[in-house]
RNA sequence: GCCCUCGUGGCUCAAUGGAUAGAGUAGUUGACUUCGAAUCAAAAGGUUGGGGGUUCGAAUCCCUCCGGGGGCGCCA
């Protein structure tokens, strides 16, 4: 929000250096740490030490540091909105005005309400691929990680500035399919799904696994099977597009309980056969050895690299010449950037395939095209149980993704009932839904990438401290003091009371929102807005407790009313940002505002 | 054997190479006549796995060791 002012700022203490002939390169800003304080700072300590290692001598460079700090601290000329200069230890602090300032952060929110926090257009096209389910398999916990991540991603490049195209990889065919299809024929031929199918279909494929495991004929069973499918039979080809159709729309009834939504499909079907031909190119480019039939196809990566036990060996197809999820992501990621005109193409799949994703780029790079290097792999760990089991279909420790929201509901009901008894029962099943789908997103998207999510009951379901609902809350009591006030914010007005040090801190976080989307950007991170949004509301019901808004008086109430108004604004757009479901969020807030029996189909828009 | 990754209060996690390493939770002590107590306040809790190095400055970068997890030629 103030990059006018640091490079103005920052020019003039480049030539104020080069006056006194110490040369700066760059100046970097960050936050000034002290509550209560607001503005920008900066250090000497890198021009002290370069200087002396410049002139051969040994200094104190924190001594030196604080020379130049104060030297400048001196002869700065501040731009309009700055109160103060100071030189503390090295540090430079630029204090702001904060009559000025927090009516410019303030105004600025309200102004650009849904969209405050939002960059320019990069004019960068991204496709970010993610979930990529396995048709005709269960839908687990270990799925949703990667569903929330995907789309927490994609809406904050979008909101960064980029276009992001939404992309979903179905796994429709493969050894899994023709399992499921054999089982589905010769124990349930006929049977349909209803209510929850990619449960239903879950359930087919772990009994295809067991009875696959424990049928003494079933192993040449389903290898006839896979035979008739491959040579195209009409019944099966049928039975399969039928299916498989089966397994698309039960995602589409989990995609649209987490609301996600794709821009595009990509089918491993549509892929193999432009695979295969991918896989003949790199022979004939000596790139892939062909060792069929003893061996199957691949690609010596430390060979062709000079490298030794970096990349390993990639198979690109099988012996018998059947295709390999190599075979068709060669092939896939050439075609997403024929088809949509990429800068980038983002895959969100786990940790476990980091070397696999680098054999991919590697290869797609040794074939010579250009965009191998827009190629990135976003990586996350996986969600354990306890006891650090990983979930398995063929084993039964998986948790269906419908049992847990079922469950979080269920116990965010039991608190809503406690903490809300006399709302009607339909919104306290609402909102039940709401904090129970806030809080397992948030538990997904605040911490790291890199760090394991442990699944257990308890921790899923604490909806106290650090977790979605707090958040909510905080929205919910700003918008009801906003509610008390006929839902009219004030026109803009003068500060005409000096700001308390809790006020000041929320204005400063609020202000902070468009840095840190850059920052979650460009590092694929949504836990920098999970921890900004947890910030603001910290600090809000901090400022709520210690300001009064209504009682104060009139200038003083008006300027809170705002000032309110902007922190809510600010907490929702994180919320959305991080998929918090804003729209589920917006009903809440409605349904406390106006104690709706049954959610107006407007905020369903 | 090689590669990747993680290690921060009892527990779960934060922290652009920068100022006094912060939250939540559990336990302790307080606050509803006050805009919604799903809240707030207070005290307590740390040799950032060990040891070196780079740097004016390291939880953060490099090396090494220890410990957990993952991966490494026909699964996806």
């Amino acid at each position: 929000m103030f990059e006018i002012e640091q490079r103005e700022i920052a020019k003039q203490i480049v030539d104020i250096c080069r006056n006194e002939g110490i040369e700066i390169e760059n100046i970097s800003w960050s936050w000034i740490p002290f509550s209560g304080n607001w503005g920008m700072a900066t250090t000497f300590f890198q021009a002290a030490a370069e200087e002396a290692r410049a002139k051969g001598l040994k200094i104190n460079v924190g001594k030196r540091a604080q020379e130049i700090a104060s030297l400048i601290a001196e002869r700065l000329q501040l731009p309009a909105g700055f109160e103060k200069a100071e030189s503390v230890r090295g540090y430079l602090n630029l204090y702001f005005s904060t009559p000025d300032y927090s009516q410019r952060v303030i105004d600025t929110v309200l102004h650009e309400k849904e969209n405050f926090g939002r960059n320019p257009r990069s004019g960068k096209r991204v496709m970010v691929e993610f979930s990529q389910p396995n048709t005709h398999k269960a839908f687990h916990v270990g799925h949703l990680r990667n569903v929330i991540l995907g789309n927490s991603v994609c809406n904050i490049l979008d909101f960064n500035g980029d276009t992001v195209i939404r992309t979903n990889y179905l796994g429709d065919i493969g050894l899994h399919v023709i399992k499921w299809l054999w089982c589905y024929l010769k124990y349930h031929e006929g049977e349909q799904p209803s209510g929850d199918i990619t449960r239903w279909m879950g359930d087919i494929y772990a009994e295809a696994s067991r009875r696959h495991e424990t049928e003494a004929d079933a192993e040449e069973e389903i290898r006839a099977l896979f035979a008739r499918w491959d040579s195209r039979d009409p019944k099966i080809v049928a039975l399969w597009e039928k299916t498989r159709q089966w397994s698309l729309d039960g995602f589409d009834q989990i995609y649209r309980a987490l609301n996600v939504r794709f821009d595009h499909l990509y089918f491993e079907s549509d892929v193999e056969d432009s695979g295969k031909e991918i896989v003949d190119k790199l022979i004939e480019k000596n790139l892939a050895v062909d060792e069929r039939p003893e061996g199957p196809v691949v690609v010596k990566l430390d060979e062709l690299c000079g490298t030794k036990d970096k990349y390993r060996v990639l198979v690109a197809l099988r012996s018998d010449g059947t295709s390999l999820y190599s075979t068709k992501d060669l092939s896939l990621a050439s075609r997403k950037f024929n088809e949509f005109n990429l800068d980038q193409s983002v895959y969100v799949i786990d940790v476990r395939q980091s070397l696999y994703m680098q054999q991919i780029f590697k290869t797609i790079e040794l074939m010579g095209y250009p965009w191998a290097k827009n190629l990135y792999h976003l990586s996350y760990e996986i969600v354990n149980l306890p006891g650090n089991v990983t979930m398995s279909s063929r084993d039964g420790t998986v948790v269906f993704l419908q049992d847990l929201i079922d469950e979080a509901t269920s116990r965010a009901k039991e608190i809503v009932n406690e903490k809300n008894p006399d709302l009607a029962e339909s919104t306290k099943d609402s909102i039940a839904q709401m904090v129970a789908m806030g809080g397992l997103k948030y538990s997904m998207l605040s911490r790291d990438n890199t760090k394991i999510v442990t699944f257990d009951w308890q921790a899923a379901l604490d909806f106290n401290g650090q977790a979605a609902p707090y958040i909510q809350y905080a929205g919910v009591r700003a918008n009801s003091i906003l509610r008390k006030a006929d839902m009219r914010v004030p026109a803009a007005l003068p500060l005409a009371y000096e700001l308390s040090e809790i006020e000041i801190e929320l204005i400063d976080l609020i202000s902070r929102m468009p840095k840190e989307v850059q920052r979650a950007a460009a590092e694929y991170k949504p836990l920098f807005i999970a921890n900004l949004a947890f910030d603001l509301a910290q600090t809000f019901n901090n400022f709520y407790r210690q300001c009064p808004v209504l009682q104060a008086e009139a200038n003083v109430r008006d300027y809170r009313l705002r000032l309110a108004a902007a922190a809510r604004q600010a907490m929702v757009n994180c919320l959305a940002l991080r998929e918090l479901i804003r729209l589920k969020l917006c009903d809440f807030e409605r349904m406390c505002l106006t104690g709706l029996e049954k959610p107006d189909p407007f905020f369903y828009e």
